[in-house]
DNA sequence: GATGAATGAGCTTTCATTCAT
DNA sequence: GATGAATGAAAGCTCATTCAT
């Protein structure tokens, strides 16, 4: 997830990553990042400008990381149906997989802690303009209504994200069958019938 | 919303919820609550035991409202979809109107801020449970897909919790017609074809 | 113990002086002397000044009770020893019988909180200044060795009170023969061999 | 009296000791603490966990030190008589020569403050343990009347607090005669005649 | 580069006191 | 006289950040 960084960040994310799930943004103190990465807090701050910018860094990571997995398989010349049904499952898929992850997008997306700037660079790796631009292929094709296309995807992402926290929250259980039904009841949603 | 307050306790109440919804938890301090409401640290705390207790009132006070006001036109004999429907665009237009309420309970829900005591009492008033009913009954009916009720409320809540996002967010603009095309997608998602 | 108060004074001078036992000066807040006596916040700035006042109120008052206490039966023209003797004996015998006014007198005979004032007009109510003429006779009379009343009075009375102390805190048990082997053994410190 | 601790805490400690004898406790204000010592409020933190500890910190300290300083030549095959002796003049002079720290545990030894911990852990370091052995022996030697010994300890230790509090106060000036006469009388208090 | 002691602004909360009713 | 809601200064404590070593 975090590659791209020397090992001394790649443990300070991670770690932080990890306390913000577990932990209020507020109970993160530095201080306690620095214990548990096993780094001390002035080589955090030598890494890291400050602690807004650890979390402004987690969010472009992730996302850009969020965005390679679910635009896997994505650029091929498939039916539309198909590289749609396979970005939706992926989607699911990776939020099952790196739950942190996912959670994390979900309680800081919409966070004051979250520059602009930041969530302008973390576009660009996203998935979202590239599926955005499948969608409106898709109405074209007369495969989906004619409905905005940002709507839609708004909407699909919804659903997928709130039956992933029914589910890591215990209050239902994903399985196998569950999500094929879960990715063809979205495909119903938006499908001219 | 908070008309079962008392003046100094609604203006408390109403202050900070505008607050968490500017800024976060953490900036929202007790002194700045106090002076954007007009009442001293000191009444507050006559008021309210702690800075979580206005929290969890408040979500309590907001769960409570929001069920009252998705159930209105609930419980009449008219058929199962327009009941449904009733209550869906209810959600959507509630969120709409109270856009800091809504961000609220967005934002809250998952806190450990919340005891879990403030959430068992607010699901005793809120939509959730009832709604969940009408699912199982439209299940049984045959009008919906063999599914988990719990599943598709999630799927269908979270398609409206996104959207509406999408909305606020100015990345989206709905109108009464994206408001029905979008109830009516989310019936196609479930519906038995 | 507080007679010449009115019945409103006399339930904030008890209830301070409980609580001031059971718990630390800062821990006896004004909201809680008022809950606990039944008067409101506002009565007791009716009655007392102020916090100080209280307390100073209440130092005096006992001071002058004790006084009267191991003073009962000091004027007579019985030999030195026989008024001596009773007098230690009031002193210990009133201790252990209001052991609430014992403590709250050791923990604020030397607190800054009681103003010289109160000392001043305590001093002229206790029992220290017959008690020291005494002992001057005493000494006077070749009954004591040749030694400064004071230092005799500070010497007995300390002991007197770190025995009284024991017992209170259940370090040792008080019996009537203990006294008078504790009274025994205070005379034979200062008595000519 | 602080040798085992760094510099910071000797400063801390030092200066809470001298403020706590000055003023009451709850004037003595951490931020006071730090300003006289100082020391930041953040530092003070750094060190102790709490107001609490600095003043539990400084009663094992003081009791230690004063255990080591009261038994110092106690230990030897004088007769009993002179090492009592040396140990009460120990104790009289040590309150005399170090007062805040006799003051502070005059003050605080019964507090709440003072954790049962702290009082057990102090207790092995503290002279009362050894004196009260001596104090058996010495009745056992028909030195002393058959009287609990505990009970002889409390009335002796009494008797030089009372002493030194009065000396402190001003109300009596000791001289090394005067201490003279005190041991001597404290001796025949409980002399077997 | 790495460390962690030091800083101090700012946090939540308390509480003696006042005053409109 | 009696009430208790209202006040706000000041308390103990935390923590992002700095900087000497």
């Amino acid at each position: 997830m975090f590659e791209k960084y020397n090992k001394v960040q790649q443990a300070i994310l991670q770690t932080t990553l990890s306390l913000l799930i577990e932990k209020e943004l507020q109970a993160t103190s530095m201080a306690l990042i620095a214990k548990k990465s096993g780094v001390s807090t002035g080589s955090i701050y030598h890494y890291f400008e400050s602690k807004e910018a650890i979390i402004n860094e987690l969010y472009k990571a992730i996302v850009t990381f969020n965005g390679e997995t679910v635009l896997n398989g994505f650029y091929t010349d498939e039916p539309i149906r198909t590289r749609l049904e396979r970005a939706w499952e992926n989607m699911i898929r990776l939020s099952l997989r790196y739950p942190e992850g996912f959670q994390f997008i979900e309680q800081y997306s919409f966070s004051p802690y979250i520059y602009d700037e930041s969530k302008r660079e973390a576009y660009e790796g996203g998935w979202c303009g590239p599926l955005g631009q499948l969608y409106a292929e898709a109405i074209e094709a007369k495969l989906f209504i004619e409905m905005d296309p940002h709507l839609l995807v708004q909407m699909h992402y919804g659903s997928f994200v709130y039956v992933v926290k029914g589910h890591l929250n215990r209050h239902l259980t994903l399985t196998d069958d569950r999500i094929k039904q879960l990715i063809e009841a979205t495909w119903n949603s938006a499908a001219v019938q």
